[in-house]
RNA sequence: GGCAUCGUGGCCGAGUGGCUAGGCAGAGCUCUGCAAAAGCUUGUACAGCGGUUCGAAUCCGCUCGAUGCCUCCA
């Protein structure tokens, strides 16, 4: 049931059975996010679907080294490779040291992704904390012929890389199709071509964010990073490369270039793509103002939708649809997640007060086990894991009901196994539904005397005060739950 | 304009050349003083038009539509 992973492939097209370079390692990069801003919806979709497979390799086994960067300089404004660089923009305007941006978004972003129980990565460096293995590689694609200098700063050369290596393969594009279909671009450029990419740009003279280099006082291009960071914390050659499906072209690509001109060998054998999380159909993203920042959504103060939504139920949200799938946020959309992540939930808490019987149980547990397993081997299919979790719930109340009967291995296993895939595969955490009650002793006291003089006057046949204190309870969301075994309340 | 991806029942969303996920909503039922909550039961959909095939929603072609990339973007 193990290690019969299949992975989609972005380079190939395919899905390919999974075999690292090293037998039970995983080296595993993705591109983190640039901290000019606080992180949005649609960035931590991306890391969310990557934070399933990290997990999933990990559960079966794997040794996993994650590498994450964060983006803290070289990002400019347009590829143009003339704007102004994004966190240094964002210091001018709000008057503030380009660095305290940084360490602001950084902090936004770890907290956000904390909230989604999105584990941390193995390795978060920052592209400023790796300056000199930049200045190095740079050095390197120089010697090697593939880059030029032109007034302290220097380009990738595209056309030159091509005629030895072909560039282009990741994202499906050829160099003429490229070169016919660029846009003119305002302003003059020091590039020889509109292909070209920046590896180190020099600096304007009132630009904070400087460091010394061979070329110039500069800074360097976003998409050296990458290829500095995932060498040096992976290898020349590694196994799992992620990012966003927009990455792909051209970042992905020039990371590809940069790595061939240098090594000589194609740097990752699996190029995963997470895809796009669209509001009203159209892809979120900070710059056209099309986003919903997490934060927005938890507390339910947005213009978006008419309640709040919990870090977990958006989790749940996300994961219902497959990580390569475009997802759509709607309100509707998020309640019925929200509805099944309950009913989940609440059959997970089940399971421990089952009654268990000693005649054999009516499910069938280890070809359940199976079939969980092989919706995940199969390029991370959470939906359908999910799907098969919901059979279980589903089993979990037919027992509840009486209708049918489990023995006492298997519900611990079976407690065992959703645990395992719900918790740690899924990361998504069982919300203390109890807490809030247990939270205020006091409440609960005045619920309990509330409950009792209601149980009072249904004895009584009063129903006018009963329900005068259930409809009461009702509107400061508080719901009564008249049961066989008695009232019961829960806070929502 | 170029290159991709996609188009599934009221909604969301998997999957697949024949055995036709799952969730939400709706309907019916159980429970109940009545409700609510909870549980159970119930759904033959796959853009359009051609073609391949014993058989396609699944493969191929075309048309229409959507989205992404081609400029920074997760």
């Amino acid at each position: 049931m193990e290690r019969e992973l299949v992975v989609y492939n972005s380079l190939s097209g395919k899905k390919e059975p999974f075999v690292p370079l090293l037998q039970d390692h995983v080296g595993m990069y993705v591109c983190g996010p640039t901290v000019y801003s606080n992180v949005h919806l649609g960035n931590c979709r991306t890391f969310i679907s990557f934070d399933l497979i990290f997990r999933y390799l990990q559960h079966i086994g794997y040794k996993v080294r994650y590498v994450r960067n964060i983006t803290d300089a070289g990002h400019l404004e347009n590829d143009a490779d003339e704007g102004e660089d994004r966190i240094a923009k964002k210091a001018r305007l709000e008057s503030i040291e380009p660095m305290e941006v940084v360490q602001r978004y950084t902090v936004d972003f770890r907290e956000t992704m904390a909230k989604f129980n999105a584990l941390p990565p193995s390795i978060e460096p920052t592209a400023t904390g790796h300056i000199v293995e930049q200045i190095e590689l740079i050095k390197q694609i120089l010697e090697q012929g593939y880059a030029y200098e032109v007034n302290g700063s220097v380009y990738f050369d595209v056309l030159r890389f091509n005629k030895d290596i072909p560039y282009g393969k990741l994202s499906g594009r050829n160099i003429e199709e490229l070169i016919h279909n660029s846009r003119a671009l305002d302003g003059q450029s020091d590039k020889r071509n509109p292909q070209d990419f920046a590896l180190w740009k020099k600096a304007e003279p009132q630009h904070i964010m400087r460091w010394p280099s061979p070329w110039s006082d500069g800074f360097p291009g976003w998409h050296l990073e990458c290829t500095a960071m995932s060498t040096k914390y992976l290898g020349t050659q590694f196994d799992i490369h992620g990012g966003g499906m927009d990455l792909k072209f051209p970042h992905h690509e020039c990371e590809i270039a940069q790595a061939e001109s240098v090594y000589k060998k194609s740097p990752v054998n699996y190029w995963l793509h997470a895809n796009m999380l669209t509001l009203n159909g159209k892809k979120m993203a900070k710059s056209t103002g099309n986003n919903i920042l997490p934060n927005e959504m938890f507390s339910g103060k947005n213009e978006i939708f008419h309640k709040s939504f919990s870090p977990m139920v958006a989790r749940f949200f996300m994961l219902q649809a497959h990580y390569r799938s475009i997802v759509d946020l709607s309100e509707t959309a998020l309640v019925a997640s929200e509805k099944g992540f309950y009913r989940l939930v609440e059959g997970i808490q089940k399971i421990e007060q089952l009654e268990i019987s000693e005649s054999t149980s009516e499910f069938d547990l280890k070809s359940w086990q199976n079939k969980c397993y092989a919706a995940m081997n199969d390029d991370f299919n959470s939906p359908v894991l999910i799907a098969h979790l919901f059979d279980a719930v589903k089993f979990i109340n037919a027992v509840d009901n009486g209708l049918q009967t489990v023995n006492s291995t298997d519900r611990d296993q079976l407690l065992k196994l959703m645990h395992g895939f719900f918790n740690d595969v899924l990361g998504l955490l069982t919300p203390e539904m109890n807490e809030k009650r247990q939270e205020s002793s006091q409440l609960e006291g005045s619920l309990q005397l509330l409950m009792e003089l209601r149980d009072k006057a249904r004895a009584n046949k009063d129903f006018e005060t009963s329900d005068l204190i259930r409809d009461g309870l009702q509107k400061i969301k508080i719901q009564i739950n008249d049961t066989a075994a008695g009232t019961t309340f829960k806070i929502n």
